[in-house]
DNA sequence: GGCATAAATGGAAAATACTTTCACTACGTG
DNA sequence: CACGTAGTGAAAGTATTTTCCATTTATGCC
């Protein structure tokens, strides 16, 4: 949003990857675009940019933009595929990174957050998602353990 | 979570769905499971319950509960397809359900509420991914100038 | 500026994942 | 307990992602 080209392909070039034109294509593409892009989609619009780009090469860039932190994926409903039952009304869940057990928050305290981010945007607010990670008791349990026997 | 199989069935044919054995299994998976399981191991760990329950069944169980608000799509980093740029620190988006266009939110005012979730939950809280739905206000003046002209 | 070289590329094909179709089955009402 | 319909699984169809490898390209070095 913020960042331009050239600082992406700075940051790019500094930890060490090369900025070949398919790269810089995939890069302008998601500078250009309004929305998170698939990766058919971004092959597709980058193809202008760079005749041939290879839907592999979209991947692979994907994955190391990914890793750089130049770029997110983003949480589009359709193509999540993790499912739990839901408990009834408006809740969020806390997943464990280790064991990916979960736990439901049942009340939900952003109402004064959403009015801001309303008033900010200029949005309609009709939803949000929330997920927050943690390590849970009994992981940090098993690691402390962990530790101490090696 | 709090939800036994008895409820969820009761709930179930209440609103004129039959129950039958592989959705039981489906149910019942659900229920033993401590974390969101995608669709093939739920299939998977089904066919304990239901010899052979089968992928598709499982699909269409899903979407059924999930209108039903039974089940809940969780996010499940990997298998998320939509690709944006990140800006340079910790931001939320704000997606239209439109046009899909996204706002990023730069502060992040979460910090009392993820300690309250911390204490609560015993869980050491390691990061939180946030997305908020609305609608932006050009696709509202859009939707206005529809409903005029119609 | 040209050269060496290691990284990066694109296409083909394999491997997965997801959806749709359709003839058959079983739930539960009467 | 027979019947009608909602629900079913297998298989085919489509889309997505990964792997492999011969070829190309960016970059540091002269």
């Amino acid at each position: 949003m913020t960042s331009s080209l050239d600082t992406l392909a700075r940051q790019f070039r500094e930890r060490g990857h090369k900025l070949t034109q398919p790269r810089r294509a995939i890069l302008r593409t998601l500078l250009a675009a309004s929305r998170p892009l698939s990766p058919a989609e971004i092959q597709e619009y980058g193809q202008s940019y760079c005749q041939d780009l290879g839907l592999v090469t979209v991947y692979r860039t994907l994955e190391l933009l990914e890793d750089l932190d130049l770029v997110r994926a983003v949480h589009v409903a359709q193509n999540c595929h993790g499912y739990a039952l839901s408990t009834p009304g408006h809740t969020h869940h806390v997943v464990c990174e280790r064991c990916h057990a979960v736990v439901e928050i049942v009340g939900c305290e952003l109402g004064d957050f959403l009015d801001s981010v309303a008033e900010r945007t200029g949005y309609a607010i009709t939803g949000h998602w929330l997920e927050i990670s943690g390590i849970c008791a009994e992981c940090r349990a098993n690691e402390r353990q962990d530790s101490t026997t090696l």
